[in-house]
DNA sequence: TTGACGCGTAGGCAAACCCCTACCTATTGT
DNA sequence: ACAATAGGTAGGGGTTTGCCTACGCGTCAA
């Protein structure tokens, strides 16, 4: 659609990405996972399905979805696999985040002046 | 269901929350949204919905998903309601994002002292 | 007052999500 | 070689999402 032919721009590639991030992290079991990847470090995946109450092999599609989302990477060892917090992600999640900034900031800043301008027998 | 008997602690509800921001969020629409009341301010809804390829009725729908996450606010002025953006929320998700943002540091600083400890002729 | 405008909601439908139970492959220990 | 272990994949089913059209309600203009 925002493509030349068959499209595929560089824009393209880091929208989709933002938006398999955003998408990986609206669940509350994938963002626990990685809660536990950050406190306890790198685990195989049975270690991590441990801490839920749903079967093996959901956790297994949780952690794909992560894989593909680059929030987590595997590293084979023997019969088990490592699944290892990959934060990169999560700084773009702060760039994003960023011009957003400024509005909460003002808000509060805003309520600080109100709080200066108001004589304190009004104040709460 | 968030009654005192059958239980909805504090935890709770704060959980409840951040899923809906998140899930707010995971959507491009909305995220689009939120960009164009940052950029260009408050608006109405054909406004901002002049923007998309969908029905207004659809985008009254993703309003609604940013209202009930606290993302955006509406006044009505006349038989128009205008949408602000509400930004609170999104501090809670730097929030969530803090503890994770040494990882990124870690291995920025990472490969930062790989380059000091090269010597200047293998660098890249 | 009557018609047009702005917007939300209802209901329908296809696709996606998220869970499950098999089942398959690869590795390890006996 | 064989059984047990670790974990991914297939396929099924219920629920949610995201879009649509139709419609209802309040407001403004003629």
């Amino acid at each position: 659609m925002t493509g030349t032919g068959t499209g595929g721009t560089a824009a393209d590639i880091r929208a989709a990405d933002e938006d398999r991030v955003f998408a990986a992290l609206a669940n509350a079991t994938r963002r626990e996972v990685l809660r536990l990847l950050r406190n306890e470090g790198p685990q195989p995946v049975q270690a991590l399905a441990d801490h839920f109450a749903m079967r093996r092999p959901s956790l297994s599609e949780h952690l794909k979805v992560l894989r593909e989302a680059g929030l987590v990477s595997e590293q084979r060892s023997g019969r088990r696999r490592i699944y290892r917090l990959e934060a990169a992600p999560l700084a773009e999640v702060q760039d994003w985040l960023h011009p957003y900034e400024r509005f909460w900031r003002e808000r509060l800043k805003g309520l600080g002046e109100l709080l200066d301008r108001m004589p304190d027998d009004d104040r709460p």
